[in-house]
DNA sequence: ATGTCC
């Protein structure tokens, strides 16, 4: 990105002011050299955000931000519903409330180690991975509805997980206002047997060790110690909240050009909120909210199976789980005022801080935790929301690498065989259906997560907590 | 991300 175009507001936050249709100013949290490397697409969709009616504040960029459809993976807008404001699909992402949840196992490396290559045989043959994989639990349509308006909730009553697990999930487990009416046949019947399946591209089973305690405060409070395992499950809502984007997208860009609203582009196509397609999109991306959760809870379930296989007496808690693709009601403080407003975050994570009133009662000292999934074979860390006076981005962080390079550049690049056997070599397992998946994850396709999270630090977005290196992952 | 083009 050509940097003469911002000005700097301070050493990691960059501004474009308002010009042609923008209503609201375009801001990115990024260093120097993130910045100058990022995609002159992100420059581009940001200020294109901003000419969306009902925007408020800004249109963000996380220091992850890289080009998507519409909006930038790693955008952030909201939008209050009262002044015009919009809900858009692309804005969310194709797939809805795709999130990352981190599991403490109790167990340590030492423990890990000798049997570090059954275990990641056990969880590559428990866990499906992969576009084409199917899972245990086919849902016939009456499930499918209470699947899609329970969530992880509704997975813990048929049998997956622990009452506990529902303490340290975003929205309890359950995203209220899931509306499976407004959910096409077609996109229920595509996750008909896809629930409790990992998916593919960037999705992964990780088992982890913490190699490094970068805040002791907060890392004490989530319980996280030097050398402990843990477990990371990043994955989303599969085949239906895909056909939900899908479907949605189709409406919004007639809907668009019949409500009058003038698209900068038409991937931005949306929907007034107070309009009947826009309840409707939100009832049904609400209940792929719920589809995510609940196969992150079923994922849980399998992980927890497996590791009482070789280790009888673990017991797998959950620090939390988080979502990256969604639209969410919140309050938010505006010029001294609270609004109520749909804030997208799209490749973000919320990243609310100490005592904000929405979170459990065991973060209201820390702030919530943030947990930024690193590229295969790479480090992750956990990061804690930073204070609410100074709120930035309406309380959010990045998510995670950020792609460098396209899938197809890195599958021309790399070979997948060739990927597996350096990391291994690195002592780090790698188990997945597809070598060429593989090749398109290559982690020199990504950028540096380190620097995106030092970023995110210095621009006040979250504070980090430790780093994680990876031990075994199972990749889609 | 995705029955990787209904």
């Amino acid at each position: 990105m050509d940097i003469s175009k911002l000005q700097r507001r301070s050493e990691f936050e960059w501004v474009v002011a308002p010009y042609g249709r923008m209503r609201v100013p375009a801001v990115i949290y990024a260093s120097v050299e993130l910045v100058a490397a990022m995609d002159e697409k992100v420059y581009q969709q940001a200020t294109q955000v901003a000419m969306l009616p009902g925007i408020v504040q800004a249109s963000y960029a996380m220091p992850d931000a890289h080009w998507g459809y519409g909006f930038p993976i790693g955008g952030v807008a909201a939008f209050d519903a009262e002044q015009g404001g919009v809900v858009s699909a692309g804005g969310v992402g194709f797939d809805i409330s795709c999130g990352v949840r981190t599991l403490r196992t109790g167990l340590t490396w030492h423990d890990i180690e000798p049997v570090k290559t059954r275990l990641a045989d056990s969880l590559f043959a428990r866990i499906p991975a992969g576009v084409y994989s199917t899972g245990q639990y086919p849902l016939a349509p009456p499930e499918m509805d209470a699947m899609l308006r329970g969530g992880a909730q509704w997975a813990l009553q048929r049998g997956f997980g622990e009452a506990a697990d529902l303490d340290c999930t975003e929205e309890h487990g359950c995203m209220a206002g899931a509306d499976p009416a407004q959910v096409s046949e077609r996109a229920k019947r595509r996750q008909r047997d896809e629930m409790g399946t990992l998916g593919s591209g960037n999705h992964y089973l990780e088992v982890q060790h913490v190699t490094e305690i970068l805040d002791r405060h907060i890392a004490e409070a989530f319980g996280l110690r030097a050398g402990d395992i843990l477990v990371s499950i990043h994955c989303g809502s599969r085949g239906l909240g895909h056909q939900i984007g899908t479907d949605y997208l189709k409406e919004m860009l007639q809907g668009a050009r019949q409500a009058g609203i003038g698209l900068p582009d038409r991937e931005l196509a949306c929907a007034h909120l107070d309009s009947l397609l826009g309840r409707r999109y939100l009832g049904a991306m609400r209940a792929a909210a719920n589809c995510a959760l609940a196969n992150r809870q079923i994922l849980t379930h399998l992980t927890r199976e497996t590791f009482r296989e070789l280790f009888p007496d673990s017991r797998l808690t959950l620090l939390y789980d988080v979502s990256h693709n969604t639209c969410k009601e919140e309050t938010h403080a505006v010029d001294g005022l609270k609004r109520r407003l749909f804030v997208h975050r799209k490749g973000a994570t919320r990243a609310f801080g100490p005592g904000h009133p929405d979170l459990p009662p065991q973060f209201r000292d820390t702030g919530q935790p943030v947990l930024i999934g690193g590229s295969m074979g790479t480090a992750s860390y956990i990061l804690a929301g930073a204070a609410g006076d100074k709120e930035n981005a309406f309380g959010s962080a990045c998510h995670g690498a950020g792609r460098s390079l396209s899938r197809h550049e890195a599958s021309r690049r790399w070979n997948g065989r060739t990927v597996v056997d350096e990391l291994r070599a690195k002592g780090i397992l790698i188990r997945s259906p597809s070598m060429r998946g593989v090749a398109e994850e290559a982690p020199l396709a990504y950028k540096d997560v380190g620097a995106v999270v030092a970023a995110a630090e210095h621009a006040g977005l979250a504070r980090i907590a430790a780093r994680l290196e990876p031990l075994i992952s199972i990749k889609g």
